[in-house]
DNA sequence: TCACTGGTGGAATAATTGTTCTATTTTCTT
DNA sequence: AAGAAAATAGAACAATTATTCCACCAGTGA
């Protein structure tokens, strides 16, 4: 028991421990770990004076909420909040910048490339921020309760279908790929019925025959879900429920990451719920 | 030109400005400047004795970098350096613990979406990192030499081809996607000669078909650009140049938003070397 | 060579720092 | 309800803080 137990040096193994601590702690001592929690950027460059009247306790208490936690004096501490920033990635203006500094030296091809992975970030950024959780679990209650689920998306959609249709087909989910081969679209989403579904993915400018073969489904009473760029899409008002994609371009050209990200997790997301995983 | 300036309040400028006057400061001032922009956290962690032992100059030097900088002192120069630190965005993990906390409340489908999304920044990532811009070049000037590219991957990676294939037409450069329709790749890769060149995409376990048609190829001295996962690659051998690309996956799913990046640049780039762009 | 200027190093200073100590209050136990 | 123990507030402390000041130095133009 008179085992001696490592002091935190970095602010993850700090935070663990205040939670786990700060609870059994006295009044005081816990109004401080409280505070210490929600003001991490305080502690790290406050003074022990600041801190006090910020937190409404005596210098004192600081002290002695620091001894609880293991170390010697405030001091040591702060150490480890000030570690949090210190060790802190680049923000994303030092991040550009630094892009930028590197661009001057390379290559046109790197400067693309920055560009592209840029846009690709951004566009998973936003897409974590608007995804909206219902929508997500509507869509994968739909699609696998579906008997089989037609992929239809032409032209820049095509290879997100091409890959969800390759993925379904690994994990045993019965699937059609729209790939309008031979101009046999209407043929082979011929047999789609109500106990069906169909993915529907389409951006600006809207592809004309996806919106038809969309339309001509959703006459026949099968579900639709899609996913498209904004609510005037035509698909939007077809579907069943829809998700709205808005992907960062570089040089006009729409990276494909966000709804990449998307379609995999529709894909693997029904193949669990359908327990079906070989 | 009495004009009262405004001191810099945060960070960006304030570099701005040590950049700008820095150089036609005295020579200990010039030298603060240049240890300031270097070490900037420690300026915003240490004192004024610390930081003057560090950078080999007297304190009151320090003091009197900050006047010339427009401050009172060097407390007010430090608050700059400081707010710097405040308002930086989350770390990377506080960012995923953020994430886990959502995680408890959202569905399964929202846990498989952020692993994905995770597995895509993860991915990018590593690429940007590792990505060697002399490669990309290299790559670049095969291709836009090429009469016709011939985009080889099948299975997994056959999506990236397509959407290459896509990009390609709308950017006017001449391509062939081999599909393997009708079960015709070898025909689809017959006309392919030294003036031409194929890209080559394969991750394992190394489809057969995409190894045995890149060998053909090479066998007829076509000139061969590969996207591959490891240098054990049967395509790595094969190449004039390869990419090395380590794609993160979540539940044995492999992200291709780093494949697919690198795929963007290289049509882009390549398009714009030949100067073709409608 | 001389005075003069701007720049520098280092000591002096007053304020503020983190920590310690103790009287007092609060909390718990019996 | 009374005593013991723990927790607290606040003053006291030495150490350290940023800043100021002044003697000295190097370079410049007369």
């Amino acid at each position: 028991m008179s085992e001696i137990d490592i002091l935190p040096r970095d602010f993850q193994s700090l935070k663990a421990r205040i939670i786990e601590r700060g609870p059994a702690l006295p009044k005081r001592l816990t109004q401080v770990a409280t505070y210490a929690l929600e003001h991490p950027d305080e502690i790290a460059f406050g003074t022990v004076a600041s801190i006090a009247v910020e937190a409404d306790v005596q210098p004192s208490t600081l002290v002695r909420f620091s001894q609880a936690m293991g170390y010697q004096g405030f001091s040591e501490l702060q150490e480890v909040f000030r570690s949090r920033l210190r060790d802190r990635i680049l923000n994303y203006e030092e991040r550009i910048e630094q892009l930028r500094q590197h661009a001057l030296s390379a290559s046109k091809s790197h400067v693309i490339f920055q560009g592209f992975t840029e846009a690709a970030e951004k566009s998973i950024n936003a897409l974590q921020e608007k995804l909206e959780p219902k929508k997500l679990d509507r869509a994968v209650e739909i699609l696998s309760k579906a008997e089989t689920i037609y992929l239809l998306g032409l032209r820049r959609s095509f290879p997100i279908t091409t890959y969800m249709s390759y993925a379904f087909g690994k994990l045993g989910v019965r699937n059609v790929l729209i790939d309008a081969i031979g101009g046999l679209a209407q043929e082979e989403l011929g047999f789609a019925a109500k106990r069906d579904a169909v993915l529907a993915i389409s951006f600006t400018p809207y592809a004309s025959e996806t919106v038809a073969l969309a339309q001509a489904a959703a006459a026949r009473n099968v579900p639709i879900v899609a996913v498209t760029d904004s609510g005037f899409s035509p698909l939007a008002s077809l579907a069943e429920t829809w998700f709205e994609v808005a992907e960062a371009n570089f040089e006009g050209f729409r990276s494909m990451a966000a709804t990449l990200s998307l379609a995999m997790t529709l894909t693997v997301a029904v193949a669990e719920m359908r327990g079906r995983r070989p």
